[in-house]
DNA sequence: GTCTATATAGGGATAGAC
DNA sequence: GTCTATCCCTATATAGAC
């Protein structure tokens, strides 16, 4: 029942629905959650949505396109790729953090309902780090980096960025940690991969 | 409809509703779907297993004590740590390969519904690498490896194994792969994580 | 044990008053 | 635009015949 009175019916239920999709997913949402959630009730919904469906798009075309971009954004510039990839790992930490339910909703979402979700991801150029691949290529050219393929060498930025965020509780159960001692963990982490990665990539 | 007339009806049905289970989650999942799947009707399913929560129950159960102890058992070995790595990560992989949805399964669920999972993990002991981290810390404090958090080194490990198989509908998206392009991926990836592994935790 | 038929509840969606 | 009341379908679960 967060309530923000500024907001108007509208964008009330998209945040309300927002909080209920990411926490439930699709599948375990239900409207009246996402109603009293936004503390009106359910007709409402379908005045402003038509269906859930329709709703759940709304949710999930705003988070991908605001959190997509601004990720493979820090990856398309010009910079040295080390000095990109430490900058990426500080932001995306740091975007990870305020949004920590996305990277498993939007991995469920779309192992389970991928035809409803496919187009976002392939209609929108959101995912196509070519820019970086290439540097890596042209790093392993020069001899700098480890001969490896930038593809791979991506795949694990990303798995390592976004895993202690979508397995955080069967890690925090594992490790044994408090929240206090789990958000201390990721924070610490930040400092953590730049140096692991950095490692891993650049010849020894 | 995958049917195994070998099975009696009680392991025929445990294995439809792991299937469909995996496949949907919990809440996606159908009564009707796991009796189709299972070639029975749905009444049986009832019979053998009261209700959908317990048939979950199962489902989870044998998941999760089939699979995190052949992770850890490799762990816990007494072999030196690099050797292990290499180990692990083959065996793992070729784990992970046989049971793709488990990665996405486990953290969806855990993340959605963790009052009815938590006991499994807090209780079975399941994922305490004890050894691997005390053998870790032996390393850095012989100077042969980078000095860091055996936890995080931990987290990292399983993060680069799982991620592909946990995201691989928006990895295979965003590199534009066919599914046999993404099996090859997947199959490479066993080399690569090694080396990159080792580069990382190696001092230069 | 296995089936068909059915009870019961829950959830998405609509009607219609205000 | 916002509410209450309600429709209707779907999904879990049970009853009861065989």
């Amino acid at each position: 029942m967060t309530e923000k009175q500024e907001l108007n019916p509208e964008e009330q239920i998209l945040e309300a629905a927002k909080t209920v999709f990411q926490r439930k997913g699709f599948d375990g949402a239900r409207m009246s959650d996402i109603a009293k959630e936004a503390g009106i009730n359910q007709a409402l919904l379908h005045y402003y949505y038509r269906s859930k469906d329709k709703l759940f798009q709304a949710v999930f075309r705003i988070a991908v396109l605001t959190l997509f971009p601004k990720i493979i954004q820090i990856f398309n510039t010009e910079k040295p790729l080390e000095q990109k990839i430490e900058e990426f790992i500080n932001k995306y930490f740091d975007l990870l953090i305020q949004f920590p339910y996305m990277p498993g909703f939007v991995m469920h979402e779309m192992s389970t309902h991928p035809e409803r979700i496919k187009e976002f991801f392939s209609s929108h150029q959101l995912l196509r780090p070519q820019k970086m691949i290439q540097q890596y290529r042209e790093g392993v050219e020069s001899g700098r980096y480890n001969p490896c393929d930038p593809e791979q060498f991506f795949v694990s930025v990303i798995a390592l960025c976004v895993f202690p965020f979508a397995a955080k509780p069967i890690i925090q159960t594992a490790l044994n940690k408090s929240d206090e001692e789990y958000k201390k963990f990721l924070h610490e982490r930040k400092v953590y991969l730049i140096d692991f990665i950095l490692n891993g990539m650049l010849k020894k």
